[in-house]
DNA sequence: CGAAAATTTGACATGACTCAACTGGAGTGG
DNA sequence: CCACTCCAGTTGAGTCATGTCAAATTTTCG
């Protein structure tokens, strides 16, 4: 079922006995969104930090101008939720929105602690996890000061193909910090590109 | 002397008996660096990480074109090294180059181990400090994804003077990612905006 | 099926970059 | 103490990448 691909997501980074695995899933709470539902809202604090099991979701911020900007992108085996909000239990910044019908396993805070305790392994476990957060913000960074928009998504949709395949390209463009506009024209050069790839000149 | 200030920062955060605080000193070393001089280079591992008590610093990377950009600054008060590299222990993509004579109180990969076990409050302080670095790209890139240079020179020199006083305009721009001459013309712009302050229209 | 949302496309606007020339201090050596 | 060099910073001209807006078209989903 639902929590299978949460278990086995958690066994790529650490090893757990069947009790400790029995334990987790106790402290583990399946929530389902419908498309367009808020997983969490700006200025509530993050109670839940959330395993994407089946569909897509969001985190974007609405800057002062009213315009929306996507800090991150969820689909099936991703962690999504404004993991500052939730580490602090202080009010968030950022909405995280379900983008279909879409199923999280997630955990509380409180129940976090509680499993700190029962299953030290765990503490690993977020360990790598916010590490590898960090390293991802840190080549975001690194890419958004050095790579022009069409070499972002060209490596955004090398390294993510099946997130490119799912999300709408809206969401896509404003994650990668440019105009739906702007990044349907480089979809087409990208495909012209393509189309003449091998072609004698 | 040097390590005052090291552990007076610790003690902003974490509480130590008189033996923690000495065997925490025990295990730090200080280490001086000429202007210019690398505190580690791109491609090696970075061993240690960084507390400066005198002189400043920056990490930044070169691009495949070439080009440098400032990835982070530091003054006293301020850590710095290539953390991604420091906490896997494989090679880093970052320099880290001390800007004028510096000095640094640095923690070895193996000594902060040892430091963790004796020391167990240290767990805490490090995971707070990482917390903090992992915020800090959050804003980040929310601040590059919503606003103009001008705004984003505004806030780094209302968030942090020290810096813009003490670090050459350069470094700041590339920090910032803009060009040095932008960033002057955005100077320019400001000092007029604001000796017209106040003035009747 | 029909309304609403997403995408495409083109015209136009602009923020920011590049390049090159110039200015002005800070340090150095005679 | 002057002359010289060497960077950092300034300024302006020209250019380019990307944004904005609006209209046309396609897709999605209720």
């Amino acid at each position: 079922m639902e929590k299978d691909s949460f278990i086995a997501n958690i066994l790529q980074y650490i090893s757990l006995t069947p009790e400790e695995e029995q334990y987790i899933l106790a402290h583990v709470t399946v929530r389902k969104f419908a498309r367009g539902a808020y997983i969490n809202r700006e200025g509530e604090v993050n109670r839940y930090t959330n395993f994407i099991t089946k569909g897509s979701a969001r985190a974007y911020f609405i800057d002062p101008n009213g315009h929306e900007h996507v800090v991150q992108l969820g689909i099936r085996n991703w962690w999504i939720s404004d993991y500052t909000s939730f580490i602090t239990q202080k009010p968030g910044l950022l909405y995280c929105e379900a983008l279909e019908p879409t199923e999280t396993c997630s955990i509380s805070y409180e129940n976090l602690q509680l499993l700190y305790e029962k299953v030290p392994a765990l503490e690993r476990f977020f360990r790598l996890i916010i590490q590898k957060a960090y390293a991802s913000f840190h080549n975001r960074i690194l890419h958004s000061l050095s790579m022009d928009a069409e070499e972002r998504y060209r490596r955004f949709r090398e390294s993510y193909p099946e997130m490119d395949m799912q999300l709408s390209q809206k969401h896509i463009a404003s994650y990668l910090g440019m105009s739906a506009e702007f990044l349907s024209k480089i979809k087409k050069r990208l495909m012209i590109k393509e189309k003449n790839q091998g072609k004698p000149v």
